[in-house]
RNA sequence: GCCCCUGUAGCUCAAUUGGCGGAGCAGUCGAUUUGUAAUCGACAGGUUAGGGGUUCGAAUCCCCUCUGGGGCUCCA
């Protein structure tokens, strides 16, 4: 197992290594065929990326998707010719002379250390100034697709000029890009926003505002079953749960520091009663002054307070998303108030959950980053010590995976995030479990604690599902809009095929209704067949054709969206294969 | 916020490049009563995102605002 598992590794590990420097190669042809195309042209960089590469430029006007036909032919141009690629060592002067023209090459110079020694790639005519590696010969680029332009800052940096960006793939065959092409074809189709619409689900509107979603009944049916879902487990899992209102005064944000550090994501006051008020963009202040409504004892640790917590962010208006990046959402939030024993447990507990939910809705892809204390910090070295290993060990413990982000906590505490990958490989960053050493101190929080003393609490911020609002998004492209039965909206519809047969289809409705399904009959006055049609485009489990055939046993024909027909059955033994599903379903 | 693209009926898209805004689906009405993915017909549906400009004439060209999309930056 063990071995096969490496096995495999080396083998992905060798295809990777292999597209990673075919794609850089490829980027270079594509720099070449653009500086051909546009003497003008500076370079910026140009490296291989997760499925494609791309390379940067400053040009005098933005490409057109006529220009990169006019690039990609050259770049086939230039693949035919199977020119070599060349490295050659070079001194520092000769580099600057080399690249006197191209002041993001210069730049990047300056940046690399004197004792390094430069290289440079060329193939043909072009030279670029690049530590490589590359493939042999441009004829190595077996299979290139240049996709899209887009602008992009300078090394990132909003503040310097925005070049112009070209996307492209490449692939060690055809088959292979097609592949790909066809992997990105798929993600369009299951395109939450797409669906969205198709299932009447969710909207967005100009008249309400960008980023601010409403949802329908269909998609709110969708919503409220994960919210029970989460509401049970967490139940179960001996978390309280909280209600907490939208707006706060000015002074809680200020002891929470939000003012000082988080408000370019507020929205501006409210005045009222001449008192200002700010819309929340986090639920922890309010679970706080839950925490200090009473005197804690050490014995009620841990005390764990969760809400499915609607905070509103501003985000600017370029990143804002369908459903995955909103500016009013709601958390799944909880705050786990505890004493030091006990976070080895609180962190674990938090984890498990997180599996167990995971697994219900299907995800069993998922990357884990545990990341540790940043440059500038709060609270003492010893505690942050404690956390962040007891964070490894639950990780370890449980035989989790997991990579280290040294120094990418938050200045307030080291975290564990948790991104799960949907049906098609993407990652969605929902779970993150965050030690927060700041807000218990700027609250004063404490216990009484064993030996009659004040203790401080830990406190750790924990996000499952992260917001409702991008889960359901991930949800949706999760399972293409085909809901397992315990999400469906609606779980049957009974299709009546003649007018005749409605008062029989009404009494199939009313009967599994009886039993809590969620059944609608199509009483249209179409045909069998548009019914049918009608119901498989909206993705509903379970189809009941109900015709002469059946009224007279008091069954039902059944078809499943998968497409089987299986046949007629009586109406409780249709009741009971569905409760069986629900029950399979684990939630 | 920045760069590029985009916006036409509820939805998906046309409109010969400046010359009377159409179609399919959905909707309503009528006919049909059908056995596992689209029955037929009629009707209705629009200040072409909003505002300004050029022109005899603007969905089409120009400017501003707004939405949406692909990215950059940022993030649940």
């Amino acid at each position: 197992m063990l071995d096969h598992g490496t096995l495999e590794a080396g083998h992905v590990n060798a295809l990777e290594t292999l597209r990673h420097r075919m794609r850089h190669s490829a980027a270079h042809v594509m720099a070449d065929a653009v500086l051909k195309l546009f003497p003008e042209a500076k370079m910026g960089i140009g490296p291989p990326t997760q499925d494609g590469f791309y390379y940067d430029f400053e040009v005098s006007r933005p490409f057109t998707p006529e220009d990169l036909e006019r690039i990609e032919a050259l770049m086939r141009e230039t693949i035919a010719g199977n020119l070599p690629f060349l490295r050659e060592e070079i001194g520092r002067p000769e580099a600057k002379s080399m690249f006197a023209h191209q002041s993001y090459k210069l730049e990047i110079m300056e940046g690399i250390a004197e004792a390094t020694t430069l290289s440079v790639y060329r193939h043909g005519e072009f030279a670029d100034l690049c530590q490589g590696p590359h493939v042999g010969n441009t004829g190595d680029i077996p299979a290139v697709k240049l996709l899209s332009v887009a602008g992009a800052y300078w090394r990132g940096d909003e503040h310097r000029p925005m070049l112009q960006r070209i996307y492209g793939t490449a692939f060690e065959t055809q088959q292979a890009l097609d592949d790909h092409l066809a992997r990105l074809a798929e993600a369009e189709r299951r395109d939450h926003r797409t669906l969205g619409k198709q299932l009447g689900l969710f909207s967005i509107h100009d008249e309400i505002g960008p980023g601010l979603i409403v949802w329908h009944p269909k998609g709110g049916l969708v919503r409220s079953c994960v919210e029970d879902y989460w509401r049970q487990l967490h139940l179960r899992r001996g978390y309280n749960l909280v209600y907490s209102p939208h707006i706060g005064r000015a002074q809680l944000w200020q002891t929470s520091g939000h003012l000082d550090f988080y408000r370019e994501s507020m929205y501006a006051a409210l005045e009222v009663d001449e008192q200002e008020y700010f819309l929340k963009p986090m639920n922890c202040p309010f679970h706080i002054m839950i925490y200090r409504s009473s005197l804690r004892s050490y014995r009620e640790l841990p005390l764990r307070l969760g809400e499915l917590g609607t905070v509103y962010r501003y985000e600017r208006s370029g990143v804002l998303h369908g459903l995955m990046r909103v500016r009013g959402f709601t958390q799944d939030d909880a705050h786990i108030f505890c004493r030091p024993d006990q976070v080895l447990d609180e962190v674990g507990g938090v984890l498990e959950l997180t599996f167990e939910l995971l697994r219900t809705f299907g995800f069993s892809d998922y990357s884990i980053n545990l990341s540790t204390r940043p440059e500038k910090y709060v609270g003492d070295l010893a505690i942050w010590e404690h956390a962040t290993e007891s964070l490894r060990q639950a990780l370890v413990s449980r035989g989790l995976p997991y990579e280290v982000d040294e120094g990418g906590g938050a200045f307030y505490g080291p975290k564990i995030d948790i991104k799960i990958k949907d049906a098609l490989g993407r990652a969605w960053q929902c779970t993150t479990v965050q030690f927060d050493f700041n807000l218990p101190e700027r609250f004063d929080l404490t216990y009484q604690d064993a030996s009659g003393g004040r203790s401080r609490p830990y406190m750790v911020h924990r996000a499952i599902l992260g917001s409702l609002e991008r889960f359901l998004g991930v949800l949706i492209e999760h399972y293409a809009g085909a809901f397992p039965l315990w999400l469906a909206p609606v779980q049957a519809v009974v299709i009546p095929i003649a007018d005749r047969h409605l008062e029989y289809a009404a009494s199939v409705k009313a009967k599994l209704q009886e039993k809590g399904f969620r059944v609608e009959v199509d009483d249209r006055g179409e045909r069998m067949n548009q019914k049918i049609r009608q119901a498989q485009m909206q993705k509903v489990p379970y189809m009941l054709v109900v015709g002469d055939a059946e009224i007279g046993g008091g069954a039902v024909s059944v078809r499943l969206r998968e497409g089987q027909n299986l046949g007629a059955m009586p109406l409780d033994a249709l009741a009971e294969r569905m409760a069986g599903e629900l029950k399979a379903s684990g939630a």
